[in-house]
DNA sequence: ACTGCCGGGGC
DNA sequence: GCCCCGGCAGT
């Protein structure tokens, strides 16, 4: 018994924990940018139009690579996208292993729009439509403590740690002696500083029927409006959104399910959404909501349809309450048992005689945290 | 039969 | 809260 304990203590702190992510960081940094150089020397000039666009279409990328369970160290594992997608020092250090969002969420905010290219990013160039492009580079990324009556935000991910080390967690030593624990304890918050709606409009030739499917649009019932977001964001935003800053998108990520979070609500449970009232309204929700279940956007980059995709990056995350609130409008809420998630989840993955290699979820039989599909 | 995980426990 | 597990439903 206590060799499984010890066992697990070893997975769990390998796994999950990145240590010092802050030294490695600015190192990478010079190391990136000098394999920036060479490989944009030696890469075709398609390729090598920077503009990062890290959400495009790529989510199916940066959402494996979290899974895996040695995200950290898995370098490898991306050697299927250009090497510049290295790039993004944070990415492979981020966060906990379980959480396969961060990384990328991570990766925006301290990766600045360096030369973050994958193949998709090349794929989408045939379309060369720098104004979506740009368009992500407008996404504000803050973070917030999700500790207890503490609504901190903070706009980096290292000074909300710093914080939560110290003012929460009571460790005064530096990022060094961290093991990672703070992550637990804040999420992100992404807003959208530009209006996406006439980005969408412009971008894609969308049929009025389009916008008007109330179903998808996050606008809260009048009464109720904002009491999600708003109530949970006092600190950042006690506006509700959907009236005083219309242009402004939260997107906000549970990232682990099981720890403390109360999920932060994002605008799009709807049920409301009678009225498309303006297309502004219209698009942002769609956009956040109905990713979720979509198929792989990947292949679509171009399309009417894809773009909203890759420009909010928010989905995945809330996917576990979306998918539910979504879904629900629509059809009898009850019986409807989400369908069996296709991915392979711990138990296969493991197997049972590696029990303790489990995400808690799955150790709990609940639904998988680390191969989230 | 196996697997994912909801719902409902016990502590 | 954390943790376990019966049992359902999809494969």
């Amino acid at each position: 018994v206590s060799l499984l304990e010890q066992k697990r203590k070893v997975v769990s702190s390998s796994i999950d924990v990145p240590h010092a992510r802050k030294s490695e960081e600015e190192v990478d940094m010079d190391k990136v940018t000098a394999a920036m150089v060479l490989t944009s020397l030696s890469t075709s000039p398609l390729v090598r139009s920077p503009p990062v666009k890290m959400g495009e279409g790529l989510n199916g990328s940066w959402k494996d690579g979290g899974f895996m369970p040695s995200s950290y160290s898995s370098s490898g594992y991306w050697s299927w996208s250009a090497p510049s997608d290295h790039s993004n020092p944070s990415t492979p250090s981020p966060p906990l292993s379980a959480d396969s969002f961060k990384p990328f969420r991570a990766g925006s905010l301290s990766g600045p729009p360096d030369d973050a290219l994958d193949e998709q990013d090349a794929g989408s160039l045939l379309f060369d439509e720098p104004i979506p492009r740009k368009r992500k580079n407008s996404m504000k990324v803050m973070f917030k403590c999700l500790w207890k009556n503490c609504g901190k935000v903070l706009s980096t991910a290292a000074g909300i740690q710093r914080h939560i080390r110290t003012v929460h967690l009571g460790r005064n030593c530096d990022s060094e002696c961290s093991d990672g624990e703070e992550d637990f304890y804040y999420t992100e918050i992404k807003l959208n500083t530009d209006s996406v709606a006439d980005g969408l409009s412009s971008l894609s030739p969308v049929s009025p029927s389009v916008l008007s499917p109330p179903p998808s649009f996050e606008h809260r019932k009048p009464d109720t409006s904002g009491s999600t977001a708003g109530s949970r964001n006092e600190s950042s935003s006690s506006t509700p959104l959907s009236r005083s800053a219309p242009s402004t998108l939260y997107l906000v990520h549970a990232d682990h399910a099981y720890q403390a979070t109360a999920p932060v609500n994002i605008p799009c449970t709807s049920t409301a959404c009678s009225t498309p009232s303006t297309h502004t309204a219209g698009f942002t929700p769609s956009t956040s909501c109905s990713i979720s279940w979509q198929s792989p956007p990947v292949t679509f980059t171009g399309t009417p349809a894809s773009p909203t995709h890759g420009r909010t990056q928010g989905f995945s995350e809330q996917r576990s309450q979306t998918i539910t609130v979504l879904s629900s409008p629509p059809r009898a809420a009850g019986s409807l048992r989400k369908s069996r998630g296709e991915g392979k989840k711990c138990r296969k993955v493991y197997g049972m005689e590696n029990r303790d290699m489990w995400c808690t979820a799955c150790r709990w039989k609940k639904a998988c945290q680390r191969f989230v599909d």
